[in-house]
DNA sequence: ACCCAGGTGGCCC
DNA sequence: GGGCCACATGGG
């Protein structure tokens, strides 16, 4: 274990503390399957977009009752998923992986409770195999949505690491190994240090999927 | 008129 | 592996 970075750890959640209190829906124990998709799809609205957008595009999609994987893969064309989500960027792609998300999740698993039960290194490839899911999303998945313990690597944790100068390699598995190796392997303690590590960064919570 | 926001995939070397 | 670029929207 890299004990540096296990005591950043703990600092920043004596600082800050648990990030279910920072970010509720996405941290709390215990989730229903409709609060997993919603994360999921929440992950996928947010990449490379502000939460605030991303966070108008899921209460487009719950306005129409749409807000579910099985719903979502029911759609006979994207036309409909465009209009409702277009205030998330992207309008060209995203609807088409959300889409094949959820038919993917749909028809091979049901639903997102099944799949977060099967091998984790088997969910990761398989999430990784759908078109428009790259590491980041994929672990944000299998961090938030499924609950299961894989620690993810983003814009933020990339300067968390240049900043303390953690690491001479940048990619994305080096760092992801890094971070998994110098830590307890803990669904919590991944989910409070990403998110501990953005609150550092951004100097205050930002919020998502309140109230949905 | 810029610049940025939880990225991904294609292409090039 | 690393650098560059397109992709789209909305706020500051």
């Amino acid at each position: 274990m890299n004990d540096k970075i296990y005591t950043f750890y703990q600092n920043l959640y004596k600082k800050y503390g648990p990030a279910e209190k920072i970010w509720p829906d996405w941290c709390k124990s215990h989730k229903s399957n409709r609060e997993r998709e919603i994360v999921a799809i929440g992950a996928i609205f947010t990449q490379r977009t502000s939460w605030r957008n991303a966070d108008l595009a899921l209460r487009n999609l719950k306005k129409e009752k749409l807000l579910s994987f099985q719903k979502i893969s029911q759609l006979k064309n994207l036309k409909k998923l465009t209009k409702l989500i277009r205030v998330a960027g992207f309008y060209q792609s995203k609807p088409k992986r959300l889409y094949d998300l959820c038919s993917f999740i749909n028809q091979e698993y049901k639903n997102l409770e099944k799949f977060r039960k099967i091998d984790q290194g088997l969910a990761r490839e398989k999430l990784l195999s759908l078109n428009g899911i790259g590491p980041e999303t994929a672990d944000t998945i299998l961090l938030y949505a499924c609950d299961r313990p894989s620690f993810v690597i983003d814009e933020y944790t990339k300067r968390f690491v240049k900043k303390h100068r953690l690491s001479q390699r940048q990619d994305y598995d080096s760092l992801k190994q890094l971070f998994e190796k110098s830590l307890p392997k803990s669904t919590r303690i991944y989910q409070n240090f990403h998110i501990l590590i953005i609150v550092d960064q951004k100097g205050k919570a930002a919020s998502m999927m309140a109230k949905i």
